[in-house]
DNA sequence: AGAAAGCCTCGGCCGC
DNA sequence: TGCGGCCGAGGCTTTC
């Protein structure tokens, strides 16, 4: 699903980077005011808590560790979460040009808080479905290693696994104290790439399969980097109900593995 | 009208 | 058998 030639994302890791780079344009600006509705504001004490916070910080930086976007204040660290349909405004610019599940265009009445600077630009997040938050001073212990970065040792303590079998390989990835960035679409794409069944238990990887993932979730993000986008991904032609493999024509299957649709070739990664 | 996403909460049960 | 922590399911929210 395209909008015409107009690319359509979701915020994984790849595109809350690009809102990073976006937001690197207002370094060295102060904030003169906030502002934030309920929802943005859930996981602060009130939306005034947002606007009394953030005035008169100035942006010294930016960072990003997996989906969650930093900016660095003579203050507290601001922090950001897109959920499904954020997007990072600066005036007109966006920070990517659409999204996947998203709407087509930008909509004023879905600008759902921001903060406005000393030299009159505006930073918004535009948030059809609401599931964007604003933090002050995240935890950040609660996130594992950053995926965009993620060396070889990292991946080999990612998928170790303490008891039993370990969760579906699919689920591990999911899980953003093991690894920070992974989404649903990366994740799929990953294990299309490595020819590994979604619903191997983590621990019984054998260490050829260990090694296909690592290098498959090295080259996914570079390649997917470099084209532009999560939804840019090898297995996308055949994600729909009875799509063939792109690959081999396999008979691609769908079931929920960590509480996210799945798709997966019924040959190559069965 | 059902399904989609990231993230959070909750409850059940696994494993020691 | 008891307990802590892990893991999966479900809810939130809105749109197409």
């Amino acid at each position: 699903m395209t909008f015409g030639d107009t690319l359509a994302r979701v915020p994984e890791i790849l595109e809350v980077e690009s809102y990073r780079q976006l937001a690197d344009r207002v370094v060295g600006a102060t904030i003169v005011r906030g502002w934030a509705d309920g929802y943005l504001a859930k996981k602060l004490t009130s939306p005034a808590a947002w606007a009394r916070s953030v005035k008169n910080l100035t942006i010294t930086g930016t960072d990003r560790r997996g989906k969650l976007l930093l900016l660095e204040t003579n203050g507290p660290t601001l922090g950001v979460r897109f959920g499904m349909t954020g997007v990072l405004l600066l005036d007109g610019d966006a920070g990517i040009e659409g999204l996947f599940y998203g709407p087509h265009d930008f909509q004023s009445k879905w600008l759902r808080g921001g903060v406005e600077f000393d030299d009159g630009r505006k930073l918004l997040v535009h948030d059809p479905r609401r599931m964007a938050r604003f933090e002050i001073d995240p935890d950040l212990s609660e996130l594992g290693p950053d995926a965009l970065r993620l060396t070889r040792k990292q991946f080999d303590r990612f998928v170790r696994v303490e008891r039993g079998d370990g969760p579906a390989i699919k689920a591990r990835l999911l899980d953003q104290s093991r690894v920070a960035g992974v989404g649903n679409l990366l994740a799929d794409e990953m294990l299309f790439r490595a020819s590994l069944d979604p619903r191997t238990p983590t621990g019984l990887l054998s260490g050829d399969e260990k090694d296909r993932l690592f290098k498959a979730f090295r080259s996914t993000m570079s390649s997917l980097g470099k084209r532009g986008g999560s939804h840019l991904g090898d297995h996308m032609d055949s994600r729909f109900p009875g799509g063939l493999c792109s690959r081999d024509g396999g008979a691609m299957v769908i079931a929920t593995i960590g509480g996210r649709t799945t798709y997966w070739c019924s040959t190559h990664q069965g």
